[in-house]
DNA sequence: TATGAATGAGGGTTCATTCAT
DNA sequence: AATGAATGAACCCTCATTCAT
C-alpha cells in the first residue's frame, strides 16, 4: 500500500531536504516541484508518490522542521542544579545552531505569513511555541522554586527570552553584518537573566 | 489649473491601501492584481497606470508600511525630561497601534520572507531597522547622559527593545489569544528599563 | 460633422506621416497608438478624431503610401521621343528614391503581409500593381509600336521590369551592405532593355 | 533503450508544420500559441517544452523554411553539361513548387518585416539569400567559362534571377489570378538567360 | 478640438498535477 | 517505484478604445 517502508524511510528525508533547501532558496511560490526534484536528485512524479501534492509537501517541511525538540531544556529540568547557567549555555548552543542556519530563515518568515492564512500552519506554530513557553516557564519556575530568581511571573520571563530571541532573529536576518549578533543575543538574555537573579 | 485635479494623488493611496488589505489576507501570490484593483474599486489596467508592475506594487507598500515614521522617538531626545516615563508611553502607543493592526502583520512576514532574495526589499529593511535602532540608541544614551540609566551599552538595550517587540509580535501573531500581549509587551519592556535603571 | 477642413488637412498628413514612421520603426503591432501619438506631438485621443481606429489607421497609411502616382512614366507616353532612355531616367529616379527611403521599405512587407487575410488590403496593392503594369505595359508598347523594340509581348517586359525592381528591393532590404544594389538595379534593366532593343 | 521513442523527434516538426498553417492563415500576431496548439493537436503548453516562446517558434518556423536547401543547383555545378537548359528546368521546378505553397507565401513577407528590427531573422535572411546568390554565380560562371553565356558579370545575373523569382513572387502572391505567372516566370528568365547566350 | 485616465478583453507564459509507460 | 510528457487553469501584463472634462 504504502511504499516499501525502507525506501519511504529514506526518500523522504530525502525530499523534505530538498525542499528545505529550494524553498529557503527561491521562496514556497517561486520554489517549483521541479526545482524540489532536481535539487532531490529525483523526477517530479516521484515527489507525488511521497507527498500528496505542494501544499503536503510545505506542511511536512514545517513539521519536520519543528521537530528538532527540546531535548536540553527538558533535560535542565531534571538536574538538581542552578538553572542560570544551564539557560545560558543552552542559549549559546541555540544561538551557534542559528548561526550556522541562517539560509533557513527565510523559510521561518514563509511560515509565518502562511499562517494568517493556513489553519494547519498556525495551529502547528502554536503548539510549537506553547510547548517551548510551557518548558521555559518550567525551568524558569524551577529557578524561582530553588530560590536563585526572584519571585516573578515565570510566564512573562519566558515569554521575554524567546521575544529576544525572534526578534534577534529578525535583527540578525536582516542586517546580518551590522553587529555580533551572536554575542548580543547571549548579553540580552544575560542582562535579562540577571535582572531577576537573587 | 487643469480641468480634473491631480489624481495620482487620489489613486495611489487608494492602490497601495487596498494592496496592503489584498497582501495581508491573501499573501502577495495568492494575491493578483484583480484582487487588489477590486478591492481598490479599479480596474486591472488602472494599477498599471501607476505601477510598474506587481513588483513595484509589493516594494512600494513595504515603502508606505515604513513610512510611519519616529516621530514621538525623536520627540523624546528633543524634551529636557526623564526618558524612561515616555519610553514606556511610546511602547504603549506602539502596542495598541499593533493591537489594531495585527491583520497587517503577515504583510510584514511576507517582506521578512522576501529580503533573502530582493535586494530592494532588504535594504529598505535594513535601513528602516538602522534608523530604528539609532534612534533608541540615542534615546537610551541620553537616559544614561542623565544619569537615569546606569552606564550600560546603549546599543545593546536598545536592541534589546526592538528585539522584544519584534519576538512578542511573532508570538502575539501566532497565538492572538494565549496571552494578553499588549500587557505582556508593557512588561518585559518595563523589566528590562527597570534593570538598568539607577 | 468632420473636423474643420483647415485643421484636418493639417493634421491627418501629420498623424500619417507619424503612423509611416511608427510602423516602419516597430511594426504594426509593436507600434501602439500612443506611439503614433508621441511621434505625431498629439494625445491618444485625438487620433480617433481623425481614424476611426487602427486597422483604418493603417489603411490610410496605405492609401497615402501608394499616392505617390506614375506621372513620370504617364508624361514618357505624351512625348515623341525614344522610350529607352526616358524608361532608365525614371529607372534612376526611382532607385534613388528607394534609397532614400529604405527605413520605410519594412511596412511595404507588412502590407504584403496582410494582403493575404485583409481584402481590403489585397484590393489595394491589386490595384496599385494593375496600374503600374498597365502603364508600363503601354510604355513598352509605344516602344515596340515605334520600331525601337522587338516585337515581343510587353506585358512580360512589364512584369520582369517591376519584378526586377521589386525583387531587388527585397535583397536590398535584406543585405543593404552587400552590393551597390542602386547600380545592379540599373544594371539589370539595362540587361532587359538591351535585350529587347533593335 | 526507454520505453517510449524519443518523442521530440516527432513533437517538433509537427509543432513548426502546425505553426507554419497557422502563421500563414493569421499572421505572426493574430495567431495565438493556443491556436498553433489546436491545429497541432497538442495543447499549449506542450509548445513550451519544445520551444522557449513564440520568438523562438517563429525563429524556428524561419529555419525550418529556409532549410529546403539548393541541392539541385549544387548538382548542376557538377554535372559536366550545359547549364541553360539545366537552369530553366530547375526554374520550373521552383515556380511549381511556388504554386503549391503559395498559401506559405504571406510567412514570407511577414519575416521580411521582422527583419528589420530582429537581428537573428535579418542574418538568417542574409546567410540564406547569400548563400542562394553564390550557388546562382558559380552556374552563371560555369556557363560563361564553358563559352555557353557570354562574358557577363555572372554576379548581376544571378541577382537578375533571383530578383525576378522574388518579384514575381509579389506580383503572384498579390493578384494571384491577373496572370498564368508561372508561364510568365519562366518566360522571363528565358528572356534573361536567351540575352546573355552566345 | 483635444486630452489622458480608465477600462477589460486578450494572449503569452508558468507550473502543479496526472498518468501511461 | 520511478519517470517525464502532457495538460490546462491561472495570472501578469498590454493596449485599443472610450468618454468625461
Amino acid at each position: 500500500m504504502s511504499p516499501r517502508p525502507n525506501v519511504s524511510a529514506t526518500r523522504i528525508p530525502q525530499i523534505l531536504n530538498a525542499a528545505m533547501i529550494t524553498f529557503a532558496e527561491k521562496g514556497f511560490h517561486q520554489a517549483t516541484m521541479e526545482d524540489v526534484a532536481n535539487e532531490a536528485g529525483l523526477s517530479k512524479g516521484t515527489l507525488y508518490l511521497y507527498f500528496k501534492n505542494k501544499d503536503d509537501l510545505i506542511h511536512s517541511v514545517l513539521q519536520a522542521s519543528l521537530e528538532e525538540g527540546f531535548g536540553e531544556l527538558e533535560q535542565i529540568l531534571q538536574l538538581d542544579e542552578l538553572v542560570k547557567p544551564h539557560l545560558l549555555k543552552w542559549l549559546e548552543a541555540l544561538t551557534l545552531r542559528m548561526e550556522t542556519s541562517t539560509i533557513y530563515l527565510s523559510i521561518g518568515y514563509e511560515f509565518y505569513a502562511l499562517a494568517s492564512r493556513d489553519e494547519q500552519v498556525r495551529q502547528t506554530l502554536q503548539a510549537y511555541f506553547a510547548k517551548y513557553r510551557a518548558l521555559l516557564h518550567a525551568v524558569i519556575k524551577k529557578g524561582v522554586d530553588q530560590g536563585e530568581f526572584k519571585s516573578i511571573d515565570p510566564q512573562v520571563v519566558a515569554i521575554a527570552m524567546i521575544a529576544l530571541f525572534e526578534g534577534i532573529n529578525v535583527l540578525w536576518y536582516t542586517s546580518p553584518n551590522e553587529q555580533d549578533w551572536a554575542t548580543i543575543c547571549v548579553q540580552t538574555n544575560h542582562l535579562l537573566l540577571d535582572s531577576i537573579s537573587l
